[in-house]
DNA sequence: TTGACTAAGTTCACTTTCAAGACTTACTAG
DNA sequence: CTAGTAAGTCTTGAAAGTGAACTTAGTCAA
């Protein structure tokens, strides 16, 4: 199967996947929640090559993950922001962050903590279920099709 | 910068991409969710390459993500297991999911629906803070160099 | 008014990875 | 013997990524 026929799947990871499914996007989306906005400093911050972080900007900018804004004229130059679908992302790019940290931190902690402005602590992700609230164990959970479902083996 | 150097970046979704972030992986793992546990059954569902599924399964094992697992003699056969480890990463694939839902489920909403067993309903996740019990809005959070940090600009 | 500088790309030559399908291995079943 | 099965392995052309140089549209300083 070819990569660029992903998202007619029927399956929403598939599709979410193809926007943002490739080597550096989430790496030039983590960049974007560090307050990164421009062209050069993705480069720099990044190291990915100039023509992949152009293909990389425009995708995301027409998926509408980010926009891209004029921060002066003469020239004009834009820089890139996350849009409220591209904050969405936020959950998911912490889970991955924080699975990292439990795996892959060496013997002196993780490199980044994230504090919870609201209560003032350093914090870990809890999934929990937007129904009971509880938190949610991978063993308690039964995947079944739902409305936007095709028949599949 | 070279994809394989990734590992050794001081930022724990680097390290995390290093592992899952290509773009066949985190398909894999959705299977693998999904109770697909043979070489042959993987292929089919995803329609991946031959040999690289063979790669990303070994990579995988190697992390120790998934396991090998006889499930005949003569000749013996391997299924692949999600080990603990493995079943970490379902916060983040239950978080991408939804996103893909939330943003390009058709009309007639999401392909698939999760039900928590405990409380009986069909739940989204909820990213709630391990301190405080709240849901996080990504606004309220504030990252700041942990103890494995390196100097960085 | 030339020359250096900046930011955001674009182009090019080269290397690596991927896609699709045929082939291999080690068995079983008839 | 012949066919079938599961899990790879190999091959070849196509696609994508890499790194460096180049381009564009402007500024500023001498």
């Amino acid at each position: 199967m070819r990569w660029d026929s992903l998202d007619r799947e029927a399956c929403s990871l598939s599709r979410t996947l193809a926007v943002i499914g490739d080597r550096w996007t989430l790496l030039v989306l983590r960049d974007a929640f560090l307050r990164v906005r421009r062209f050069e400093d993705f480069q720099a911050s990044l190291g990915i090559a100039r023509r992949v972080l152009t293909e990389r900007l425009m995708l995301l900018v027409d998926e509408g993950v980010l926009r891209k804004v004029a921060y002066q004229e003469r020239p004009v130059r834009y820089e890139y922001r996350l849009t409220e679908k591209g904050l969405g992302l936020y959950p998911a790019l912490v889970a991955l962050v924080h699975w990292g940290d439990e795996h892959y931190a060496g013997k002196k902690g993780p490199p980044l903590l994230h504090r919870h402005l609201t209560c003032g602590h350093d914090f870990r992700s809890v999934m929990t279920c937007s129904e009971c609230g509880d938190a949610i164990d991978p063993r308690e959970v039964k995947p079944h099709a739902g409305p936007g479902a095709k028949k599949r083996a």
